[in-house]
DNA sequence: CCTTGACCTTCCCATGATGGGAAGCCTTAT
DNA sequence: ATAAGGCTTCCCATCATGGGAAGGTCAAGG
């Protein structure tokens, strides 16, 4: 198998592919006489598992842990769930941060007539030398 | 007032502030004689404002309008609900698609035993052939 | 007066994960 | 045989930020 059919066999781009194989995430492929890459099931099946991972956030870093207890017979699954409790945690706080954002602006928002006049309690959010008005005041 | 004066002034670091300056996002600076960056109340207000923005989310460019806006006594607050709004849809899609990671994962870490046995269904489930491999991409 | 330490300057590099594209080689189908 | 398209490597860009080196400047204290 080619890197495309690689590619379009595990959703992962050929830029990708070659990249997860250059951070060593991936084994170096084998090569034809040219010089091309060369695939196996086995490999579309690490990259599904890699693409997996990316789309439930993990770092590429935490997949190279998550890959190598994969291909551990041996592994404890506690290994496995602190990872994934970490990673958790990490989207937990991160929507919490989006959405105070998200509530401020849409106060802000919800305050602003949106028209053709020049007052706008965005902006005069944006430039007041004091605190952020709505935002501790609210919730 | 220098550079370091007004970094702490406006809680944006002096880094930064030669970067946004360098972008354009800031006029120019003042010089001493010996090349130091010189900056006034109104600079550490502007700064203030770009910090803000930032602190709700918003990107460089986007500032950069917001900027602009704020400046101009004309302006329509159309333009800056328009901005808002745009930011308010960007972070409700981002915040969806965390919350779907974290679904997905916490459902996979409830059913995880977290013990020194080896079987995962997080794992399991990263691993599994089934569920979309090569079709649609979404970005 | 000279040293010291804290500041400033510019310039380069790194992050994380990805895409774009150029130059050149290889394969396959017409 | 030639054209199309896939493959290779290499470099660059993103976005906002930090780190650090090499060197100039300023203020205070010996």
């Amino acid at each position: 198998m080619n890197i495309g059919q690689a590619s379009s066999h595990s959703g992962v781009s050929a830029k990708m592919i070659r990249y997860y194989e250059s951070i060593g995430l991936m084994p170096e492929a084998g090569r034809t006489q040219a010089g091309y890459r060369v695939y196996s099931e086995r490999d579309v099946h690490l990259l599904r598992f890699v693409r997996r991972a990316r789309d439930l956030g993990f770092a590429l870093e935490d997949i190279r842990m998550l890959l190598g207890l994969w291909q551990d017979d041996a592994r404890p699954s506690a290994a496995v769930k602190e990872i994934a409790l970490k990673h958790i945690d990490e989207l937990t706080r991160k929507i919490a941060e989006l959405q105070a954002m998200k509530r401020s602006l849409q106060h802000l928002a919800e305050a602003c007539h949106g028209d053709d006049r020049p007052d706008c309690p965005i902006l005069d959010d944006l430039g007041s030398p004091g605190s952020r008005g709505d935002e501790d005041r609210c919730h």
